[in-house]
DNA sequence: CGTATTGTACTAGTGTTATAGTACAAGCAG
DNA sequence: CTGCTTGTACTATAACACTAGTACAATACG
């Protein structure tokens, strides 16, 4: 469900802290859902579970997940990410030059991000 | 020349390290130009000369870089890289997740980034 | 009630990353 | 040769990431 990687460079827990605001955003995860357990997530992703419930703890601080104790965690009802920042646009436009930028050093065109991006947006 | 942020969780080597690579992929640095001395790109990044050291020699044992003692580190004349992209697909999906969630902090959707790649593309 | 499941907390230990400082080796220019 | 610059090597230290194991707290359910 979760994708990260024990052999990149990036911490497991910044990947997965990532992966989940991912799926939170595409729609893979709607606000309301349960996401897997602490110990179940460590098994499937192969990581400590302390690792997982650390994030899960962090994502709930900034209010974007819902612990219940006996029960499990969900995605926040009001999930919905702070207000539009004066700089919002000129944000965007940095964040895709770099994005873009990347694809490009790994060879991948336009075309193709748009399409990966498409995909996503269906699961 | 080279970005690197040392509050970003991915290690400061590991950014550096791409960060060359990408500069001599896009023709920044041409092969036979000299990079940085060690203890200059120390400076300038606000970095420890040893880890700029080790990336520098860790490019020279991928056959990227080449040193002279007493002279600098040049880029290799035949520094054609065989591009093992092996984990091209790998990269991809960690890049894009990244971006999506980058871009879910600042309160974009994905649809929103689809669009404006959309512009992008028409550039 | 009792039991299982869930998240939480804590300790201890290992490996990696980065820093700081020092010293050495190799090449160049005067 | 002398002096400077370059890359290299080494030790020591601190912080962080991750693992392993154990124990506890809160909830659901039969």
């Amino acid at each position: 469900m979760f994708n990260v990687d024990s052999k990149s460079p990036t911490p497991i827990y910044a990947q997965l802290d990532r992966s989940i605001r991912a799926a939170i955003a595409t729609g893979q995860l709607e606000p309301g859902a349960q996401l897997p357990t602490v110990r179940q997530l460590a098994v499937d992703l192969a990581v400590n579970a302390n690792t997982v419930a650390r994030v899960y703890a962090q994502l709930e601080r900034d209010g974007i997940l819902e612990t219940r104790r006996g029960v499990g965690t969900f995605v926040r009802e009001s999930s919905s990410p702070p207000a539009a920042l004066a700089h919002r646009e000129r944000e965007l436009r940095a964040l895709i030059q770099h994005f873009v930028g990347d694809a490009a050093l790994l060879g991948f065109t336009l075309a193709e991000l748009i399409t990966q991006l498409r995909n996503e947006e269906k699961k």
